[in-house]
RNA sequence: GGGCCUCUAGCUCAAUCGGCAGAGCAGCGGACUUUUAAUCCGCGGGUUCAGGGUUCGAUCCCCUGGGGGCCCA
């Protein structure tokens, strides 16, 4: 029960909020509508521009359009007002409004009501300015949609924060913002055509799961009320599509999301895209062409080459041969000794030292090796690399090593200082993926959060027959990222951020 | 999780040693019929992230909390 008089909602606006609801407020007194249902709109901005190609200045083409666009720029003088429309695809048209063709009280209104970043109607002829420039003359305009909040300096770079909590007004000021949602787009259906080509189907299988599985993460987890229990995000699709094999479903592959509740940084999402795709009677070094196939062909379709043309400007040929080195031969070479699956734990942890690598008392050789190819070697794989043939227990879904026991059939792809993909031969025998899950679910009882649990299920359809089969996984955002040399934050459209 | 940096007008950023909080763009009023980040004249616009402390006086120094960034684990 106050006695102050109600303040009215608007009185904690910002000056520019104010007057432009004020705007708005005018037009509706008008009885104009500054939120038409529909407007004429004859043609794009690029169809204009398409069919005028080449106009000498100082031109009228007869040529009368309704166009519609977002209003970037506007140079209002006396009796001739000019705006730069701008439409979804980035092409611009300028508009331009006459006191002789559309009247001093058309004119005015123009003046008084039009913001930056209101989205406009203008119909009238094509012309060319003075200046060359291709325009519109109008000879009647209306409001398409008043903007009731003022555009960020367009000539200025918006803060990252702004950019990647209120992506859509970075859409609006910034061309390569809108560029990664097409490249993202060209990404995805060259990836899906590329598979489709060579008979690959593509599947979708459940993102909420009774267990997790298929990669060692954390998962989210979140509950059913129907079925009163736990679920968890996935984490990979890695079990379902290699269900799918058993079923007969000889080349299968899913791109789609996987959550994995860790850290955030420039290179890690909780929710990302992959792709993985599975082929019978196919091993990891089929996988590596395809992966190699698919990364180039996806080069191509955003560069229209092998070169892929980064965000500072530097150039990469991703068309020459990629390297395949073995996972102990790039160590030893890092640490200028040879390390082999022979070499002990406590050897291992000697060289850790001297190379200030540090390691934990219980860490088993293969780990160490692990250790020390991260901290060692991955930053220096520039070019494509494929790394392979790691310690058989960092791979508990991956075969034996054919010549080795004591490896997996494994190689993870590195470019730019950064892992791709991975890709396996994949383990088939049930018995043993039994045993090699039944160790992963005694870590997890052991307090390990990132261990894989023991799904029975999975094994049961192993156990029906999954054929030799090779299988890779590639993450899409990574992927984007190796194409464009941008952060994960501008792959991905709306990443995830704190509440404000 | 730890360390460092940062948060000021709608946006991008200044503010000397702790002494009246400023600029550019944007906005408002005026002039201008060929502009291209138009130009010219004039004007307004601030919870300096929040809370607390020190001080005659805090954007500035200290503490707590929050947001963001970088590095490390």
């Amino acid at each position: 029960m106050s006695e102050e008089p109600p303040t009215s909602p608007d009185d904690d606006l910002p000056e520019q909020m104010r007057v432009r609801r004020a705007k708005r407020a005018a037009l509706l007194e008008q009885d104009r509508d500054p939120y038409p249902v529909a407007v004429e709109r004859t043609h794009t901005l690029r169809e204009v521009r398409a069919a005028h190609p080449d106009l000498p200045p100082d031109t009228a083409t007869g040529d009368v359009v309704a166009v519609t666009g977002r209003v970037m720029f506007v140079r209002n003088t006396g009796k001739l007002c000019f705006a730069t429309l701008r439409e979804g695809d980035g092409t611009e048209l300028q508009a331009m409004l006459s006191l002789a063709l559309v009247g001093a009280d058309e004119l005015a209104r123009w003046k008084a009501q039009v913001d930056l970043g209101d989205h406009v109607q203008v119909h009238g002829e094509v012309i060319t300015s003075r200046r060359g420039e291709l325009s519109v003359m109008a000879e009647s305009w209306q409001l398409a949609a008043k903007s009731l909040r003022p555009l960020p300096v367009a000539h200025r770079e918006l803060s990252e924060e702004i950019r990647v909590r209120q992506r859509y007004v970075d859409l609006i000021v910034r061309p390569q913002a809108r560029e990664m949602v097409y490249r993202r787009a060209e990404v995805l259906r060259t990836l899906r055509n590329v598979l489709g080509e060579r008979s690959f189907v593509e599947v979708e299988t459940p993102m909420l799961q009774l267990l997790h599985g298929g990669a060692t993460a954390r998962p989210f987890v979140t509950n059913s009320n129907a079925l009163d229990s736990e679920l968890y995000l996935r984490i990979a699709t890695e079990l379902f599509l290699k269900r799918c094999v058993v079923g007969g479903i000889e080349r299968v592959f899913e791109i789609n999301r996987v959550f994995r509740n860790e850290g955030i940084d420039s290179t890690h999402s909780p929710e990302f895209t992959t792709l993985e795709a599975y082929q019978a009677y196919a091993t990891y070094d089929d996988m590596a062409v395809l992966t190699r196939d698919l990364v180039i062909a996806c080069a191509r379709a955003v560069f229209g080459s092998t070169v892929v043309e980064h965000a500072d400007g530097s150039t990469h040929d991703l068309g020459g041969e990629w390297r395949s080195v073995t996972m102990h031969g790039a160590v030893s070479e890092a640490v200028g000794e040879e390390v082999t699956p022979d070499t002990s734990a406590e050897r291992l942890r000697k060289i850790a030292a001297t190379h200030d690598v540090e390691v934990a008392e219980t860490d088993s050789a293969g780990t160490i090796v692990l250790e020390l190819f991260e901290k060692l070697v991955e930053h220096t794989l520039q070019q494509p690399t494929f790394v392979r043939d790691y310690p058989i227990e960092l791979r508990p879904l991956a075969r034996r090593h054919r010549d080795d026991p004591r490896l997996a059939e494994a190689w993870d792809l590195f470019i730019f200082g950064t892992e791709l993909g991975v890709a396996y031969s994949e383990l088939v025998d049930p018995v043993e993926q039994r045993e090699r899950l039944t160790a992963q679910a005694l870590k997890a009882a052991a307090g390990d959060p990132e261990a894989m649990q023991l799904d029975e299920d999975f094994l049961r359809a192993m156990e029906y027959g999954l054929p030799p089969t090779g299988g890779m996984g590639m993450g899409i955002d990574r992927l984007l990222m190796t194409l464009t040399g941008l952060g994960i934050r501008e792959t991905i459209l709306y990443p995830l951020v704190r509440s404000e």
